[in-house]
DNA sequence: TTAAATTCCTGTAAGC
DNA sequence: TGCTTACAGGAATTTA
């Protein structure tokens, strides 16, 4: 593999000369990921580490194909091909190393449970809230309470559980935890299954757009009518975060 | 320890 | 038409 960094600050750690440099030559054995983070799993144990971030964009590509603008960071793989990274905004981020190294120099921060790993149980999710006084909302954005919960899937899960979104985590029912861990299952698979929500410039690795905004029962409708009983959704900011939810289905 | 506010960044859209 | 302004959001950082 070879690499080439056309805007070196969207490295994070290492230095972004030192990041190249052990890119280079390396292999690339396998693909996983956690919470928000893409691992790209490199012969010998380390990884390199793709945050998206808002914006952010990899590309399988012929390497005939024009330059998009904001290409920052150019893999060139053994088979020909080029992973592209392109991010308009920039919020994004790489790294490398071994995973342990990279917690160990909080360049990983601490990731709570996924949502729909079968190991985890809406006991665990009470746990984890039961005792904070932030808003749900808050909470569901925190990444070290539950992995990988943006602001798309906070609004729907929050919505499905019929939660109100400023509802404090101390203030929350086993029975109510219950609701919630299942509408997170929900809204995720749903999400996945239908390949992202394509609301603002998301794409695939094959630049395919997804499907899921045209199933989004709040995010992005503030002033539409409820799906379940017509009143129209109320906007609010929580946590820094434009918020939409029913007053009259969530408490 | 936790919560809230601030900052980064640019494309897009609204307002004048 | 063209300019200015507000807004979108993930998460590190700062402040309370």
């Amino acid at each position: 593999m070879d690499c080439e960094l056309r805007f070196p600050t969207m490295v994070r750690y290492p230095e972004p000369e030192v990041f190249a440099r052990s890119v280079r030559g390396a292999h690339i054995v396998d693909a996983r990921r956690r919470g928000k983070y893409i691992f790209l799993g490199l012969e010998g144990g380390a990884t390199i580490v793709v945050h998206l971030g808002m914006s952010g964009q990899l590309r399988l590509v012929d390497p005939q194909t024009p330059f998009e603008s904001h290409t920052h960071v150019v893999f060139g793989l053994d088979d020909g091909r080029q992973l592209r990274y392109r991010d308009p905004r920039r919020f994004g981020r790489l790294l490398y190393g071994t995973e342990p190294e990279l917690i160990a120099m909080r360049a990983l921060p601490d990731l709570g449970p996924e949502p729909i790993d079968p190991a985890f149980g809406a006991g665990d999710l009470y746990r984890r809230i039961h005792h904070r006084r932030a808003p749900l909302k808050a909470l569901l954005l925190d990444q070290a309470a539950v992995a990988g919960i943006g602001n798309i899937y906070a609004d729907e899960s929050l919505y499905r559980a019929r939660l109100r979104p400023d509802r404090r985590g101390n203030t929350v029912s086993k029975n109510a935890a219950v609701r919630l861990h299942q509408a997170l299952r929900e809204s995720l698979e749903l999400g996945i299954a239908n390949r992202g929500a394509s609301v603002d410039t998301y794409r695939d690795a094959w630049g395919e757009i997804g499907g899921q905004q045209e199933q989004l029962l709040v995010y992005g409708r503030a002033g539409q009518p409820c799906f379940n009983c017509g009143r129209p959704l109320s906007l609010v900011r929580i946590a820094g975060r434009s918020t939409v939810f029913c007053r009259r289905c969530q408490h």
